[in-house]
DNA sequence: TGTACATCAGTGAACGCGCGTTCACTGATGTAC
DNA sequence: TGTACATCAGTGAACGCGCGTTCACTGATGTAC
């Protein structure tokens, strides 16, 4: 049975949103641990007391942005590496996946870029703790391929490793093409799949 | 002929100095986008109006610090590319290399990951300026090599790029095991290797 | 070498400002009967 | 369905505090003669 939620929840769960949106725009030009909770009030016209209803710090709204950031991407993960077509047509469409997300939530990605090294211990371990499920599942799609037939578990999970480690590389380097012309953003691209082939062909010839 | 700074001159670089290396303290737990001057002054124990005497503002502390954590990294880098010894030995000595930076200056490592993709526009524009002349001199000691030859600059440049990322990522690794047991940090350096020696497999049969 | 003046790194008081947090509150929504 | 009470998201005043920046200053160091 659908549980419709009361009027004072739906209103809530609206501020709320509007608290994380608005601390996601004040995001782009500085780190979360100089954001104020006052700013963010601030830009959304509620009380600065408001805040606390929501979020205890504005770390802890910092761990929930992690989530809305990164938890709705794990899907994509299996669906890119277990994808059709052969290594070629994977590496191209992982490319093209990855520049389409940056200009579609470019502030999540800045996020992510800039906090994950950043000043707010949780914050930091929540965005690791996402990746490590993120390598997890490159692993376990990847060990179902037939071309990673011999290989440990452990290598496939340093391959894995080293496919989301550029990943998050290239959606950076997508990044600060943003204001760019597109010319720009396809040598980003050219440069990112040339990446990727070289690893792919490390990647064949390991186990010789 | 040697030039003798005067007693003035001195002093005034020590200060500079006091106020570069408090920063740099204060910077293992926060962004330089909250670190603020008063607190740098207050470390070194002079009046918070002297640091103007040495820098326009934090940032512009920051960007002299991006210069004291790399400018003195690049003369290593040829050295480490041209170095005696096979593929697999330079592998391991680049390795060792990262993590004896790592374990002599925690904080200059820490400072670069933090603030690459931090929230100070002229500080991420320096610490890219300076990975970018990295990239430049990585390429131009593999030009050397007899393993380029057939290889296009832009190519070279390409894998020049994938060793210097995969350097910061191996750098902020070690750094995340500062206070576990040694045996973390030798998985790390397990790990690294064998990320390296796959990207050296692939760049074998790039020309296939 | 000694003297008179210039330089300038560091001082300390003062300023206006925005911060995070507390508290008792209001009034719309929810619930029990 | 109507009533009486409970809940609780958001309010607004108040607080003490540290911030960046200004300004005129001091006194040791540097320089010209």
């Amino acid at each position: 049975m659908s549980h419709t939620l009361g009027i004072r929840q739906v209103q809530k769960q609206k501020t709320r949103q509007a608290l994380l949106d608005a601390a996601l725009g004040l995001l782009e030009d500085q780190s979360l641990s100089s954001l104020g909770l006052r700013e963010v009030t601030r830009a959304v016209g509620v009380a600065p007391t408001a805040f606390y209803r929501h979020f205890r710090s504005t770390a802890d709204l910092g761990v929930a942005l992690v989530e809305e950031a990164l938890g709705s991407l794990h899907p994509m993960i299996g669906t890119t590496v277990s994808g059709s077509g052969d290594s070629e047509d994977r590496i191209v469409r992982a490319v093209g996946l990855i520049a389409g997300h940056v200009q579609a939530q470019p502030a999540h990605v800045r996020f992510i870029a800039r906090e994950r090294h950043g000043g707010v211990q949780p914050v930091r371990e929540a965005i690791r703790d996402q990746l490590a499920r993120f390598a997890e599942e490159v692993r376990d799609a990847l060990a179902e391929q037939p071309e990673s037939e011999g290989w440990t578990q452990e290598d496939l999970l340093m391959l894995a490793g080293l496919y989301v480690d550029h990943m998050l590389v290239t959606a950076s380097q997508f990044l600060e093409t943003l204001d760019a012309p597109a010319a720009r953003r396809e040598e980003v691209a050219r440069l990112a799949t040339r990446r990727m082939r070289l690893i792919v062909i490390g990647r064949r010839h390991w186990l010789a």
